[in-house]
DNA sequence: TTGAAATATTCCCATAATGGAATATGTTAC
DNA sequence: GTAACATATTCCATTATGGGAATATTTCAA
């Protein structure tokens, strides 16, 4: 077997780093092909390349406005990532003198929780 | 150029599914490789395999005890998909009826974070 | 020293990715 | 219809992957 595809999922999708700063840039709101390709110094066929890739794994979503194809960040897709790697938050947080703050947060978070539901 | 190394940083060490499996693993602390493999059901080698890709992006570390060799857990090689990956918290939050919570979050972060420094 | 256990490495194969360059497809205006 | 702009696709070369299988290496025990 070889490496799993790039569009197999958000983890692998976002494992390139032009695709990230595409994101990045899609933060700020939607933007043409050719607007990414500028703001980043790609060629317009690899920023069209990385966008079907964030496309087909759902980053990313298209529409049509002229001859322009306008697209927008799709932030949704980055929560499987998210909620991954914050199970790993108190591997960096475990500091005793930190402890007691972050054991403050979680509280926090769970109130905040318990609020919404 | 082809797709970048596995080996050249922690977004595309965890790209690959088994790996991110042996870390969840590790957060129960120390195993060595027959643990792995054992638990994950992988064949020695392969285990021996990701946690070298593991270890050169420094997202575990190893010692010796005896003839095993002894994995553990390095969380900190986490934090820059932390770091990256919370900055598109707010696509996913930004539901209007969530919005006034998520800001008091951030507001009790900030608070927290001047109490650390 | 010899053997057994634990781990690491090597070789092979099928698969796939990225950037470059060229080209195809689409859309709009005249 | 045709020119011009915007975007997508295809082909190429280079590079690397991950699993399987076999083997090498290391470490300990007797």
């Amino acid at each position: 077997m070889a490496r799993s595809a790039t569009t197999s999922d958000a983890f692998n999708a976002v494992a390139e780093p032009q695709r990230r700063r595409i994101l990045n840039l899609l933060t700020q709101g939607e933007r043409s092909v050719n607007d990414v390709a500028g703001s980043l110094c790609l060629k317009q066929p690899q920023a069209s390349k990385h966008l079907r890739v964030l496309k087909e794994v759902g980053l990313v979503s298209v529409r049509g406005s002229g001859q322009q194809r306008l697209y927008k960040l799709n932030g949704e897709g980055l929560k499987p990532i998210h909620d991954w790697v914050k199970t790993f938050e108190r591997f960096w947080n475990e500091s005793f003198d930190r402890l007691a703050d972050y054991l403050n947060e979680l509280q926090t978070r769970e109130q905040s929780n318990e609020h919404k539901e």
